[in-house]
This record gives structure tokens, sequence and C-alpha cells, in this order.
DNA sequence: GAATTAATCAAGTAATCTATTGATTACTGT
DNA sequence: ACAGTAATCAATAGATTACTTGATTAATTC
């Protein structure tokens, strides 16, 4: 009967699905498709950022690239992982959609690490548009410079937390602010507004961070030279 | 160091992120989703549908309900499993979409399965909303009853695939007939058309399936009572 | 209240997954 | 050719997962 093909045509197709989701059940992997989402990297400089060995971070970067998920270019010695697709970094955006609508753990977790953020007064992207069209206002990309090379918020300047203490002249005081990272859950975006406000400046941190502006197809610069708007 | 306590922020949110993705590794659970993105079901009827043992069924939903992927109603003796959240199906379909993208494999199997699906001249969305709007079009849901009344295109008919052959007759020869069901991989659609074509009819089938008409935001009746346009 | 039925629980086994360790390969620069 | 380094491979132990079987719980019907 035709009906047993069917049940092996749908094993199968669930089956290509659901390694998909396979690749995604790992909290390392999800990190690091988060940090590929920002710009690619080497297997080495993941693993030091992400502080597993090499060696597990090549398995796992092996198990993201036979999902497809990732694809590899060598340059040397160097071997560079990057996302496949962008299709790949909406589905991370569509699991992180889900928990936060679904996990009451999550939110819990957030308040508990963030504190209140309002502090911070985090504004939107729709928000940010607006008032970078309207008012001036100096766009902050707080996250470090290889990142903001890779592709940044179109007119923002490259100022990562570490460097922001000390480059604090750079920025006048009676500028308004706006300090984005690398997503909801990345703080260095806080960190920074932190420090502006304690140094007198007006400082506010986008709600979301560069890859969600991306896909969401605001302007962006993309790739290492600036002035290159897409 | 906050270093330390900033890692184990990191360990417990993407550990989160991860519980999504554990339950989305399974085929079984991928499947069952896609079922309860047509309406609520019982255990029994879920394990009949997939041809797995009751324990079995119940375990992969009490994963999907542990992470907060379902929600369960009792009446009587049955207990009603339902997809919690819209986002939940958006989730799946991001999978499907990344798949499709990236899984050369997976066009490999639907056109072995399939053969040449042109014979069906499927059409998008839009151009069924558009041809709905403009010409006479007789749209055919081919699922079964009780998925119909859960919810259908708003201006569909119900006519189950097995009950098409003996219901022919209210399908006069004049017609546009488009068939749709569960989704771009489900057969019914297909078999529908072909039975039409057969029986002279002009039949085409929508390339998606019900839920993706509802996620997109286009016109559904909701609920057992017909008539009621949301 | 006894029988029936849907669903869950509990325990066990086989299979799979994660991270570690040490060895090996691939490329660069001398 | 040789040393040095990035990455991968191979083997392994420990944890986790999927499915089965048989028992138990909860609601219904007689």
């Amino acid at each position: 009967m035709a009906a047993d093909a069917h049940r092996a045509f749908k094993d199968r197709l669930y089956g290509l699905f659901a390694r998909i989701g396979q690749t995604l059940a790992s909290p390392r992997r999800l990190e690091i498709l988060e940090l590929l989402a920002q710009r690619e990297r080497t297997v080495e400089s993941l693993a030091g950022e992400l502080g597993l060995s090499l060696a597990n971070t090549s398995q796992h970067l092996q198990a993201l690239r036979q999902a497809a998920l990732v694809e590899t270019r060598k340059e040397g010695l160097y071997v560079y992982y990057r996302l496949a697709d962008p299709a790949v970094s909406d589905l991370c955006r569509s699991i992180r959609t889900v928990a936060e609508h679904r996990l009451a753990e999550l939110e819990r977790l957030v308040r508990e690490h963030f504190g209140d953020r309002s502090a911070a007064e985090p504004i939107g992207m729709d928000e940010l548009l607006k008032l970078a069209r309207t008012k001036d206002v100096t766009i902050l990309d707080t996250r470090p410079p290889q990142e903001y090379a890779a592709g940044h918020i179109a007119g923002a300047i490259s100022v990562p937390v570490d460097e922001l203490q000390r480059r604090l002249r750079e920025l006048p005081r009676d500028r308004e602010y706006v300090a984005y990272c690398r997503g909801p859950y990345c703080v260095y975006a806080d960190r920074a507004v932190e420090i502006l406000q304690a140094k007198g400046r007006r400082a506010r941190r986008l709600l979301e961070g560069f890859p969600e502006w991306r896909a969401a197809g605001f302007p962006v610069y993309i790739g290492a030279e600036q002035g290159v708007l897409r």
C-alpha cells in the first residue's frame, strides 16, 4: 500500500527538519550562532570568547556546518566560519521570541541580571530611526571594532565599551546618545549608558542589536569600508 | 570578578533558548506541532494519526508542554492539546524555511515524492487572494472536517479529499477550483487536484496551507460557526 | 461501586549527545 | 626540510533521550 511510502516520506521529511532542530538544541551552539550573526570568526576566536576548548568548539561548528547553518572559508591557517543565510539569523530570533512569549523564567532571569533597565530608557528601532532623521543624535556602536567593521547601523560611530571611559572627551556633553550592541541580552550597551550617564551625558540604549536592525531592513553600512551604504 | 556572574547568566540564558531547541530536535514532535497548528487534538487522536504508542505520544506532548510550546484543557476523559502561541507556529515555519534554503536533500526528497508538481499549477497566497476578489473561484478545503471547523480560509468549502470522489456532482464543470490543505508538504491538495483534473475540472493547488494563510493575516473563518469573519 | 477508557507514570534498555584527551593534518614562514 | 600554529580527527566516559512495557490515576457509565 502507498501509505507505507507516505509514512517513509514523512519520516524523512521531519527527519530533515529535526536535523535543524537538533542543531539548535545546544546552548553553546546557539551562543555561537549569535556571535556569528555579528561577523565571521575563526574557531580559535570563538573558543576564546566562549571559554570552550578548541576541539569542542570545532565539533560544535562542524555540527552547525553539517546542518548547513554555517559556511566556511579558509585563509592561511585560519578557518573562518560565517552564517550561511540570513534565514538562520531569523530562526534564532524566532526561538528567542518564543522563549520571551512563553518562558516566564526568562523574564525573571533577565530582571535578576539586568536589574531595572529603565534607567537606560531603552528605545525601539523605529523610534531611533525617526530620531536620527529629525534630531541630532549620536549612535554609538559599543561592540568590538571588528564587529563594527563587518557592518553597523548607518551613521553610527565605533566606541567599544572597553574604550569608552578613556574616549569620553570625544563625546561632547551637549549631545544626545543612543548606544547599541549585539542584541537585547547583550550588556555592552547597558554598560555604556551607565558610564555615559555617570559622566553627565544624556544617553539611552537601543533595545535591539545590530542583527535585528539589519533584519528589519533599516539602513546599515556593510563591509570594512565605510561610506558604502546598502 | 563579575565575569563569572556574567558567564553564569549567559549559561542560563542560552540554556533557556536551548530548551526550546531541544524540544524541536525530534521529528515526532515537529510532526505533532504541525498537526496542532491545524486544530487542538487529544493524545489518542494524535497517536493514531502518527502511528505512535499512546504512552510515547503522551511523553512527547509533555515535553512540548514543559517547554511551554503547547497548552492543554481537559474535557471528560480527554485531554486536548493545542499550540500555546502563534509564535510557535512561526517558529516551525522558520525551521522549514531554513531547511528549504539550506538542505539540498529536502528538495530532492520532495521532488522524489511529489514528482513534478507543475501539473497542479500551484499558485501562491497573494495570487489566490487577488483571484478570489476578481474572479469566480471555488476554494476547496481538503483537510478533515474537524480541521475545517476549527478554522479555514474565508469562503472555502469543506471537501475532505476522502469524500471528493463521491461529492463530485456538487462541483460543476464550468467553475475554477483551488484546493488547499495543511501545508506545502501535505498531499491532500495534490490528490484533490489530480482527481478534479481527471474529471475534467480546471483545478490548481495553493502552494501553502491554512496555517500559512492565517499567519499571513489573510481572511479566515475561525471556530465551529461559519460566517464569523475575523 | 464496579467496569471502562483516556492519559499519565515509572522503570528499563538501547541509542545518541557532549566534552575531554591526545594524536594527526594542513598551512605558514624560515 | 623544519618548526610552529590552527584546526580537525579519534576514542572515550558520562549524561541525556527515545521508545517499550506494565502499572496507576482520573473521569465516565452502567
